[in-house]
DNA sequence: CATACTTGGATTGTATGCAATTTTCTATTT
DNA sequence: AAATAGAAAATTGCATACAATCCAAGTATG
């Protein structure tokens, strides 16, 4: 949103971006040194771009011990999904009370995109499903609300990581179809309605998992093992 | 909320509170090394703490250029405000919902507060009147709304220092009393509707300003002198 | 054999130096 | 006198050196 030196914003986004995709995993350590030999910049490049980062919430940095991948909790986790549908629902209000032609001519054009890449590109695909979410906050054309938005989606990535097996699965297609519909109605009940429930089962799938191994002791996980051995 | 070293966070938090008690206003260069001595410090702690303020909108850096006290723009000062609104109303949304008693409680005493201050000093005064808005939030029990709401409170600080004549004229505390009552009540609609009134007034005394010199050139500041004369 | 202590390596915290860029001031020209 | 060009001063961008802290492995001791 800012405009920091390029080189900063550069580390910053493949960093951002690395986390978002699950190639770095919650809680892997981020040490200064071998980022900066990675991208040849040197530490205050990098220090630069991982303060930015726990500023957005996406690692964790403790004194003297350095930067991780956040690693939320479940109730974590859960504030943050209901921050997220309060900040959506604002979103779909807001749509619906603007002039909607060009909105939905923007979101069927996101939306071919997302049909596009559905059984292409994995991770395209699941770039495209948060961007979808963040284009609908852009075209209310309230910056901060945007932004929020953005910050919020991303969070939401990196709690998927961490909690979800499967996470491909993360937006439906059709589901963004119908919110679009919802919205080229003008129906802005129905469009809230859909908004949530959409974030619903997404919220489900990731935190309703049973079998949510890294809250889990070694014991617990093997305990499971011996009795498939055993059945 | 998090933690990055001592240092860094006490310059931080010193220059926060410089920019959102006036004491800087918008606009006003924030050179690294006059800064840094002031504090006694290296341009270094300076640096992060400036990074901190501009990714949470209170200054902004541009390439080359440093760091001054954010400007925000009418539309900006508008937009914020709107996202102000959408926060606070969840706030109240959310404490309705749950045990009132604790939460008015907690609330009665830090309006006591305000009303102890509210002849004697001035500052202080204003201080305790954002902080009523931020204990709500805390209250909620989300830490991402509350830290959502502290963000957006100190932005519209800044937009009154930047646009308000009368800075102290900022909330009034019997507005707040009403407010407590609405939640006591465990009236749901009319603590939103009361925190709406609440907002909206705020935002006209800052906004609605009829002589924003700021946004006029000279030609026009003169015209209006002239005009005077000749009258 | 287990526990506590010590030491070495690795990593972060901070200051500072140098290069690059911007800004300001001055001198020259029209 | 105004405008412009150029040089000097100030400020930021970045890298690196050194100090402080943390972590792990190994050693001594009960």
């Amino acid at each position: 949103m800012h405009k920091p030196p390029k080189r900063t914003i550069s580390v910053y986004d493949s960093l951002r971006q690395a986390i978002i995709e699950q190639a770095l995993k919650p809680g892997t350590k981020l040490p200064e040194d071998s980022i900066g030999e990675t991208f040849g910049v040197s530490r205050t490049i990098v220090r630069n771009a991982l303060v930015r980062l726990d500023a957005e919430g996406l690692v964790d940095i403790r004194p003297n011990r350095g930067a991780s991948v956040a690693q939320p909790t479940i109730e974590e986790a859960n504030d943050i999904f209901d921050m997220r549908q309060c900040l959506e629902r604002e979103v779909m209000r807001r749509l619906c009370g603007m002039d909607t032609r060009p909105i939905v001519k923007a979101l069927k054009a996101h939306l071919a995109e997302e049909q596009n890449a559905l059984g292409k590109d994995g991770t395209r695909s699941i770039r495209l499903a948060g961007e979808f979410h963040i284009l609908l906050a852009e075209l209310t054309g309230s910056p901060i609300l945007a932004s929020y938005v953005n910050e919020i989606v991303s969070r939401c990535s990196l709690i998927l990581a961490r909690f979800a097996q499967v996470h491909s699965a993360e937006c439906g297609v059709e589901e963004h179809a119908e919110i679009i519909a919802a919205i080229a109605a003008g129906d802005a009940e129905g469009a809230m309605g859909q908004m949530h429930s959409h974030l619903h089962g997404v919220q489900d799938r990731a935190l309703l998992n049973p079998e949510d191994e890294r809250a889990e002791n070694v014991a617990d996980i093997l305990s499971r093992y011996r009795l498939k051995e055993a059945g």
